[in-house]
DNA sequence: GCATATTGTTACCGACCGGTAACATCTCTA
DNA sequence: TAGAGATGTTACCGGTCGGTAACAATATGC
């Protein structure tokens, strides 16, 4: 594995479990088992290390999209069904510390910093991938339903870190079906 | 005022909106007008300063219970139906940044930093008396409708900052109220 | 007016922050 | 095997971090 990959898979994980102002360079390349020179001849400062985690953060939340097409093609109904289980199941995992995305949007407020477009790129195109699947699926409203469903998912990322997961994912599949159920014609 | 609130009200303001570890006690006691010598002999540390100012916030964030149980006695239903909507039209405020509570939780990951204890308990509180309210207003299924109205607006809190917020806080008195009139038997 | 308690001032501590210069070592390819 | 490009090493930069010691100025209550 080359240090710039190492780099960027040491920086995720530290970032990711302990905050992204909490880490210092000085850790990611101690644990990445590299040197603070080689970290900046790849990226040009930490925020753009930053920037870069986030867009694999990004990128990889985008492949199960592939993925839930692929297992029920041609039935929009299914894949918006699988999205919301997946998610569920997702957000109540005992290792799970919030989404990435919105932890940095929390974590950096400088609107122009570079994580935030990354940030902001990536909640719109998820949520707009939601409203095409329920619209495509014949829901009543998509973009309500939409909401609903994305809105209930961010909030559960973000409370399961204060309040707790105890039986979260059964909880959030039931209240997503029923929302589902409430949008069928 | 006295140093001492001078210092609480100044971190409060600093620590929300620019978050806790971006700002250091220099910066507080600077625009507090004071030192920090001051600081440390009102505060053991700047955690144990972080602790009290998510204390200051929670108090602050159940005084609108009491107001809404005011200008509805006797009637859950109505205090549940304000309670969303007054979360709802804080959540999409323009200098709305988060939870205060939350948004600490996310940058303060070490499970036994004293500012976590703050945050579990405040929103295992206000949760529960979600519950209780809508037991009260005879809801079918209370916990799982406070549950969904609870992660709804979290969802809104954390997605304002990321998102956007136009027309935020109208489409969550809209899903909040069909979720409730889902739960009414 | 005097003693007391609270605040302010200055200077400092070691540690860490993000970032860089100069130079040595490695690895890989031609 | 020679040379080039990537990586590693060491030492350093100014600035800031949270936190403290010693002492001077102020406010307060009797």
């Amino acid at each position: 594995m080359p240090p710039r990959e190492r780099i960027l898979a040491t920086a995720a994980e530290l970032f990711y479990r302990q905050g992204i102002r909490a880490i210092g360079v000085d850790a990611i390349v101690e644990q990445a088992g590299t040197n603070k020179m080689t970290l900046y001849r790849h990226f040009a400062s930490k925020d753009e290390l930053v920037a870069e985690y986030l867009q694999r953060e990004a990128a990889s939340a985008d492949r199960i999209w592939s993925d839930i097409a692929a297992r029920h093609p041609n039935d929009p109904l299914a894949q918006l069904r699988a999205w919301f289980r997946e998610m569920s199941d997702h957000a109540s995992s005992a290792d799970h510390r919030g989404c990435a995305l919105a932890n940095a949007a929390i974590e950096l407020p400088e609107e122009d910093h570079p994580a935030r477009a990354v940030v902001r790129e990536h909640k719109n195109g998820t949520r707009d991938r939601v409203v095409k699947l329920a619209r495509a699926a014949g829901m009543t409203e998509p973009k309500m339903l939409a909401d609903e469903l994305f809105l209930l998912l961010e909030g559960a990322r973000v409370t399961a870190q204060s309040v707790g997961r105890e039986g979260l994912g059964a909880r959030l599949v039931r209240m997503g079906e029923a929302m589902i159920a409430a949008h069928r014609g």
